[in-house]
DNA sequence: GAGTCGCTGTGACAAACTTCACGTTGCCTG
DNA sequence: CAGGCAACGTGAAGTTTGTCACAGCGACTC
């Protein structure tokens, strides 16, 4: 393998107006958590709060709002109707964003099933499974297609996010695939890394890894503290 | 709620020997990929082949392993085989390490069928759901109880991590029951950050966040080259 | 067996990310 | 309507994380 040159920009990727990943999965977090706010509670939030639902500091809620030119008043907080709505406008697209999935097993399904109660701003349309046994099938509302008609599918209902639940060993060839008919966007749950050029953005869902992170950190974290306050 | 004090320290924790999240999360893969090399390649892989498959760089692969102590040669690169059980040595507990699934929903059986073809040092034992209906089952060779023994099930077992497969409303009261019952890692693929106390480990698996994530880069990344060499 | 090449190990540097801390603002009380 | 309080907005400082670049070493060549 070529030594120099790191073709793909390596580890992570920026976005245009500056929004770094993590901002983007926080401000996610908490429009989810706004949401569920129980209707009867006040109009308004505090930083503070926020903060401690999405397990942050205050500072940092304010920072992430900041930048995306929301702002709150003092004394008062901030608005969530109107927070929720100003997320909404970082994090949807106005069009709305559709998606497709790759792989009808177990966990594509129960993807399927996770998904189908969704906003209308990002849903998954289309799957796909080599499977033939599989296509014509409607699987939680959504209908499964030959993985050959993957690329004529996406390319018709303009699908830009790609969900692959596929084995680890086909995840490159179709990541590839779904890359040519169009997909920018890919959230890979096989558990290899995906080689694609820098215009593609991924995702890595690494179960496996996540599960050696959990165990490894059970372990080793400090104890229960046996006294405090 | 108290602004002062993060009684939980907020954002990352640390673990004991200064290994960070980031540093498991890329030893998980880097051992993984290992693994899956054929057996038929050189017994000796360098720095760069394997920042090329993780998709990071080499200079970040040799600190990795300078971190854990692992020395290979010049001019032959890494042992593969002496890397994978020198990885192994900080990642794997030498007892074993067992697990704890609670929620066999559609997501909790797509997961335990994916660790059913596990290595021996961490596995998912036990499995737990309120319905009754689902108790004594056995799905994908781990036996289903009711919720209410699982602290009982947990404690026996010397399980120390949970996979969280509930429906968000229930995902806070099953984290806490399962911590009392003396598990110290968690997995949480509920849509709803946990609220634990600093001597837990809380890994988010926020499938929604990491959709909305992809969606908003695939937006908002630089489009494909047309040109370039 | 001297020279060359290329890879490792690592101090120094740079970038990204978070927190601190304080000036500012606006509500509420008396 | 003045004073006090509490929360926001944000420059600056601090911390974490990743990259650079080079000394040193071992293998291989001729």
């Amino acid at each position: 393998m070529n030594p120099k040159q790191p073709l793909n920009p390596p580890t992570q990727q920026r976005a245009l107006p500056g929004l770094t990943e993590k901002q983007i999965a926080r401000l996610s977090v908490y429009r989810r958590l706004l949401q569920e706010l129980p209707s009867a509670s006040r109009p308004e939030i505090y930083s503070h709060d926020l903060a401690e639902m999405s397990r942050n500091t205050a500072a940092q809620v304010r920072r992430d709002l900041m930048t995306i030119g929301f702002t709150g008043s003092s004394a008062r907080g901030y608005q969530v109707e109107q927070l929720i709505a100003a997320i909404g406008g970082t994090l949807d697209a106005p069009e709305g964003q559709t998606a497709a999935l790759c792989g009808v097993g177990n966990l594509g399904r129960a993807l399927l099933d996770y998904f189908t109660i969704w906003r209308p701003q990002l849903r998954i349309v289309a799957a796909f499974d080599i499977d033939p046994e599989k296509s014509g099938r409607v699987i939680h509302r959504c209908r499964v297609w030959p993985l050959a008609e993957m690329p004529q599918v996406v390319r018709e209902q303009g699908i830009t996010v790609g969900v692959i639940t596929v084995p680890a060993p086909s995840a490159q060839r179709v990541a590839e695939s779904m890359l040519g008919a169009g997909i920018r966007g890919f959230l890979n749950f096989a558990p290899t890394p995906l080689h694609l050029p820098a215009h593609a953005y991924v995702e890595e869902m690494d179960i496996t890894t996540s599960m050696e992170k959990v165990a490894y950190f059970a372990r080793t974290l400090a104890p229960a503290p046996v006294e405090e306050s």
